[in-house]
DNA sequence: GCCACGAATATTGTCAACAATAGTGGTTCC
DNA sequence: GGAACCACTATTGTTGACAATATTCGTGGC
């Protein structure tokens, strides 16, 4: 069963002149990379608990890399917001309150706004037939009740307008918000009655942009925004 | 009579400081942070060109820290977009063209956006009147010509909604982008016939935040970005 | 004359050791 | 019994040396 998903996920590879190049799952080149990469998923994982310290001679040998090594990976990720760095006084996983995670969400309606508008203005005929899928596809994951699917579109989505604006800056403050989130963002997808408003909200968000309404797109970006925030505002 | 801007002199006459401090001995803090600022200073005065490569034993030798502290300064500015780090293959100067500064600009409109939202929500009394201070300032300045008194002040317009928004995260992104851009920032501040549109907007952000109007606060904020995007676009 | 090939060089990536700093616990003095 | 002081430990900051990789330039074959 071919899924929107993949078909696009094609057409992303074949569009090789594009910049933006943030999707490197594995490429371990180097070793601090690989480095970087486990102890990303690792913290993304929750194997890494928020607030744990992470000791460089400790990763040193439970990675198998010089401290060095550990050292650089773990400036990359306090560049990504994932580790917190004190000078002195070591590097801990950063936690992310529900304070800062709803600043995030704020600043992600922004430039996700944005980016939904920009889509909307430069769609191809062929890249809004993949978006209705996807949105067809959505409704479906959610009529059945199948929230992992969904959870996993709901990304997709997320990654696909960032790529249809193409707009490289933008792409590359939401990835590093979103990265921060994911935990947060977990705590929502897995909530059935949340799906059932929010694919609507989604639904409103692609036929915007394949409307080429961009200004309609931005409000029903905000309006899904705002929705996940007093969503998440509950929880609390 | 203490001016609205007392702070920001003083930060920037810090900032003004010749080019022959390069080979101040020990400043603040540790050896990295050091190397880091000079490095960073030293780019953005424009001593390293864009595209320039940055060598670590040659900043190595001249900036007097070893080769790893200069790394991880290079680390560092690579994560504030300042640097261009390629596996193996070194660092340079990030050149960022025309069409970059642009989508800078765009990412801005939209969180500097919320940001005067929120500033407009949650403004005291004691800061609003330091905001009316400020856009006569502003209003003076450019109807004596100080043009760079303007510039000034307008920057610090910028970091004051930052601060006044309490906004952490929204602070953080745009720290970032606007370190990159400040080149081509510089090159619309030396105007006078953009000066005089320009104030005006800033008059109306301003008034906007102070009426506590949050909307109209953004939408300010919106026609003066897009401004001065279409401005930097006719310099081209 | 031009392209492939390979050595020489320049530069970054990695490592283990050393120095400096913050945290810890015991000891002594009041 | 409590607080200041001091040595001790754990951990990060820094350094120089070594290994790996990319670039350059000369050389030979065609």
């Amino acid at each position: 069963m071919p899924t929107a998903v993949q078909e696009s996920q094609a057409s992303g590879t074949a569009d090789a002149t594009d910049a933006t190049d943030m999707t490197v799952p594995d490429a371990a080149g180097t070793a601090e990379a690989r480095v970087t990469d486990l102890i990303r998923d690792a913290i993304v994982r929750g194997e890494y608990a928020p607030n744990q310290r992470l000791i460089e001679a400790d990763l040193s040998s439970t990675f198998g890399a010089s401290r060095a090594t550990v050292r650089t990976a773990l400036l990359e990720l306090a560049s990504e917001g994932l580790v917190e760095r004190l000078p002195n006084r070591g590097s801990r996983v950063r936690a992310i309150s529900l304070d800062e995670a709803i600043e995030i969400l704020e600043v992600r309606m922004a430039v996700e706004g944005l980016c939904a508008a920009k889509a909307a203005d430069k769609l191809s005929d062929a890249d809004a037939e993949g978006l209705r899928r996807l949105r067809d596809e959505m409704t479906a994951a959610v009529a059945e009740g199948d929230l992992v699917e969904y959870s996993r579109l709901n990304q997709y989505l997320d990654l696909r307008v960032r790529e249809l604006s193409g707009h490289a800056t933008a792409s590359d403050v939401l990835a590093r918000l979103h990265a921060q989130s994911v935990r947060h963002q977990f705590k929502l997808s897995s909530r059935p009655a949340r799906a059932k408003v929010s694919v609507l909200q989604h639904a409103a968000i692609i036929d915007a942009i394949v409307a080429r309404d961009s200004d309609g797109a931005a409000l029903a970006v905000r309006d899904h925004m705002l929705s996940v925030i007093s969503a998440l505002r509950e929880l609390a």
